[in-house]
DNA sequence: TTTTTAGCAGACCGTTTAGTCTGTTTCAAG
DNA sequence: CTTGAAACAGACTAAACGGTCTGCTAAAAA
């Protein structure tokens, strides 16, 4: 087998993801990706056969890594307590602990980004990033069922929207934190909802809510 | 004065947001939206003098009808009831009420259309939408914080944030409505989210929670 | 050593794109 | 009735775009 060509592929994807959560696929040329990524059109088109195989590849990777994410966030939160309800709660502590890291590294969410942009939905695209929505809302409205089974929710709530709002809030937050320029917000957000969850399931707010996070939020919130 | 323009520039501009709600502003080219409308490169150069422009003003447009629909309905919920809190959810419900038919005329939300696309974010084009969505945030803050002032809420929350949720939940909602392709979910969203609220500020559900909505209500929905 | 092939470089090409230019029509002011 | 300017219509253009083609190089197989 020749050299191996997967550096090079991976360099292309990264500039890619990074271009494109900028300015979107569209409004992205092979050209600026390729200058960035130092490669040639003769790399790029041997990777990728056309601009949509890269959008493709992109979105296949960008899922991947978020359902993993998904994933291994909920295990952890099994980890640390036993209550389902306890567990959904643990679950957006944890990426709210990472919600700053997110922002920064990632302005945008590249599914918004591509279902807003691409003229070609009949390409497989749109179907990988519905199947890791299902992995979300179905992980999640599992979860949240259990927790309504063991202590009933306070309010009468459809769980499968409530399941639902936990991605509704990452993408409301992404927007929000994109349009105000502000990356905090999703942080915020995600506490939010947390908030509205333990006060849903009766689940009492530990006064250690992430308490490096508590020193950064002195901001210009008129709380009077 | 010569010839009336103005319903060449509507013409031009209700094409432009049709299609660009659908594929982008930079998916989208001047000759289709040309074709669309029924005019001319005449027509179009004449009207907006770039393509920017066209976005400029389209935003400019949708973000006033966007507020205007903001004041009408938070007017209407005032004169519903006295009790801020109350407004607050006689306003969200007017949303419910109103998601099927705005989401059925517009398939996703502009502001995202155009931030997540914009390669010129320098012409002020992003301005307009911080405006429109700091009067939501502002608006919807005051509400809140009169309402917490009256009944303080059962669980220590940032009211700003709060405010910030709901559209948070529009938006987010938008994207999921559109990935799964199912328009109930803008509606759905914002039942959860007025539950949500009254939960939070210990007022009852009616029972009469939209009922010519509740029965359409007969989904999939894995209730047990 | 020779051959083969994946990996890559970059000149090149046809199409699409935003934008221009030269008119023609409409209509009100003078 | 003439004039002048706004409101178009549509051929045209320069640049950008996605994609092709030819050829070179490295390294493993024969």
């Amino acid at each position: 087998m020749p050299k191996d060509g997967a550096p090079t592929r991976t360099r292309i994807l990264d500039s890619a993801e990074r271009l494109m959560l900028q300015r979107g696929f569209a409004a992205t040329s092979v050209d600026e990706v390729i200058a960035d990524s130092r490669s040639s059109k003769g790399a790029f088109f041997h990777h990728f056969p056309t601009k949509n195989d890269l959008g493709r590849a992109l979105v296949a990777r960008y899922a991947a890594a978020d359902v993993e994410h998904l994933e291994t966030f909920m295990t952890a939160a099994e980890a640390e307590i036993a209550d389902p309800a306890g567990q959904v709660i643990a679950f957006i502590r944890l990426f709210e602990e990472a919600a700053d890291e997110i922002v920064a590294e990632q302005p945008s969410c590249l599914y918004v980004s591509f279902i807003y942009d691409r003229q070609l939905t009949e390409d497989g695209t749109t179907e990988m990033i519905v199947d890791a929505i299902v992995a979300w809302r179905d992980l999640l409205r599992a979860k949240l069922q259990a927790a309504a089974d063991l202590h009933p929710p306070s309010s009468d709530i459809d769980l499968q929207d409530l399941a639902d709002h936990v991605f509704v809030t990452f993408e409301g937050a992404f927007i929000l934190a994109r349009s105000l320029q502000d990356p905090s917000h999703m942080r915020r957000q995600l506490a939010l909802l947390r908030g509205l969850l333990e006060l849903l399931f009766d689940v009492p707010s530990k006064a250690t809510t992430s308490p490096r996070t508590l020193t950064r939020r002195s901001r210009d919130r008129p709380r009077q």
